[in-house]
DNA sequence: GGCATGATATAGTCAGTCTACACAACATTC
DNA sequence: GAATGTTGTGTAGACTGACTATATCATGCC
């Protein structure tokens, strides 16, 4: 019986992108895609294995990632994720959607001081 | 019964952010909170009664807002919705949480460029 | 009476992240 | 050859919270 989940550290649809976004430069698998967004966004974003490996198979079930079997760096099997021409669309989408989402937040928390209450 | 849910506008978790903002400059009740913040938004977040509401009850329960019936601007009987000092101290938190993670994403979407793989 | 508006509310659905485990393959070491 | 560590993939189940849809009530107005 799993334990109580504090509420999650990544907002919900948030891990998607950052795969997605992950994959923008070339192939990678899993662990690797992890990694790197671990680094990238220095330690603050770690994702687990129970999110990430359903992110990945929802990703591929949509047909924005596709995948196949191969050797990591370490010479372990590993499965390589890609983008596909339609996952790299909708990672564009995917991305001016968060930054409006972000912008629009950000100006309820520091509105812009216009008169006028 | 109720119909296919498109996903949702906003993530997870930053509705209670939102909402406790909007009331730091004083109380309001939950239809003026929705309102408000649709339009410092610019329209880009709107907040439909069925997110609101239980909102307010979680955040009320939770301690972080009180509340008290008393009337509109429009006459109408509203709750009048009002920071706690313990919501208080929590809105500073959730908003440091927000720009630590919106940073953090951030930094995965447009990578500062470092040298070093 | 009938209708629009302001305001609150709840039921039920669903997506997606979390914790906690499990497991396979390989290398190393004792 | 047994134990151990590392790399890598995976699943089960719980939980949170936003969504759609709908209901209710009061007031003002024609």
């Amino acid at each position: 019986m799993p334990g109580r989940p504090s509420r999650p550290e990544l907002l919900q649809g948030t891990l998607d992108l950052l795969i997605l976004r992950t994959l923008l430069p070339g192939r990678n698998h899993g662990h690797a895609i992890a990694r790197h967004i671990r680094r990238t966004s220095e330690d603050l974003l770690q994702v687990e294995s129970g999110s990430l490996y359903p992110a990945l198979h929802r990703l591929e079930a949509k047909g924005w990632i596709d995948a196949s079997w191969d050797l990591s760096e370490m010479g372990k099997r590993a499965r390589y994720y890609r983008l596909t021409p339609a996952g790299r669309k909708h990672l564009a989408a995917e991305r001016s959607k968060w930054e409006a989402l972000a912008r629009a937040i950000g100006l309820v928390l520091n509105p812009a001081e216009q008169e006028g209450q």
